[in-house]
DNA sequence: ACCTATTAATAAGT
DNA sequence: TACTTATTAATAGGT
């Protein structure tokens, strides 16, 4: 890939060798980054060149000796001592913590959803909907504070927001039961309307279908 | 360089992401025998995949743990003591990472809101919203295949479908910004229900109090 | 695994 | 060592 091709062999002239090799290191450091970051994977490469000059690249998060260890660890090569094995696995281990948690959090912003089961789709719903009840609930205690503080706080006001509040969270519990039902019904029925979840039926006395009819 | 273009990013599709997994793979271990044989250089590659699986190369006329320990040495700086300080380095960055996350999983579950301004409640219930939002579009998608997959799909009722999806998305943004709005208002105003946000106030032709009326 | 339109890397020249 | 550009090499997306 250049002005012209070239054999796979030792390069003779000591300044051309010197410029591709720099070049080469560049291109080869880039595309170890690139495939740590794509593929989400820990890379290391280690270069000497023929002057016994050392280059590295090791992708971010972790170190090179961390790598080695991974690498000593997994091919059965005992270089270093048992203690060190001990924090590595440590590391393992909270790193694995950290995968598990950025998974759910990936879930919860709605991310990454192709890989999941219907159960487990559900299940985040409903973590949703529970997150934003308690989300509701801050908020309304926050006013309600606020405005006893105030010394503005009245009765009948916080007799409504109780209600609705209420209410709210029946209609949503209701929903995510018709949901579950919904998937798990016979599949072969004609009529798509009641399998669809609740949550996306047309209501007939919705504010804003009411006007079309 | 491909039928198109790429971002260098994570691939979240996980089969994509496990092809490109092996043809940069191949790619890169075929750089670094390459620069090897041009330059006359030692080369050694270790990558774990992200199920943790070993790959690695070597130049030949050598092995890796040659190439590993020469790189101690020449590096030098991987001394005992220093490489137990990398490494508990190493653990307490990855612990930070993922208190971080599990405080903000908290959060999206709706625990331990008290220490939040206004500002981070806010986003972080616009956050659960979009995650809902990706839900139901996913949820919906899959009831669309599934119908489509029978030859049960009625055009009419994905037209009802995304009718209401819209009509949802609408709603919900717009009640998003009575929110943000409502907490700026001046605070010393007799009108309670003026500054309730938008969520909580009773709307008069919600189904559930029509009948209480 | 294979195919190929496209992008990316780079050899040679300056 | 850095820049340019003609050319080859790598590969993304599809089958």
């Amino acid at each position: 890939m250049g002005r012209g091709k070239i054999k796979i062999k030792r390069i003779e002239n000591s300044t051309n060798r010197q410029v591709t090799f720099s070049k080469r290191r560049a291109g080869l450091v880039k595309k170890a980054r690139e495939i740590g970051v794509l593929c989400d994977t820990e890379v290391g490469v280690v270069i000497f060149s023929s002057g016994g000059k050392l280059y590295d690249y090791c992708s971010p998060r972790t170190s090179l000796s961390r790598i080695l260890e991974k690498y000593q660890t997994n091919s059965g090569k005992i270089l270093w001592g048992e203690k060190h094995k001990n924090l590595s696995a440590e590391i393992d281990r909270v790193k694995k913590e950290n995968d598990n948690m950025q998974i759910q959090l990936r879930h919860l912003k709605g991310e990454d959803l192709n890989s999941l089961q219907h159960r487990e789709l559900i299940a985040i719903e409903e973590g949703l909907q529970n997150g934003q009840t308690n989300m509701r609930e801050k908020q309304a205690m926050d006013y309600w504070r606020m405005h006893k503080t105030n010394g503005k706080m009245l009765e009948d006001e916080h007799k409504i927001l109780t209600f609705r509040m209420h209410q709210q969270a029946v209609d949503l519990s209701g929903r995510m039961r018709e949901l579950e039902i919904g998937y798990h019904q016979v599949q072969h029925d004609r009529d798509f309307i009641s399998q669809m979840p609740f949550t996306f039926r047309v209501q007939p006395n919705h504010p804003n279908l009411q006007e079309d009819e």
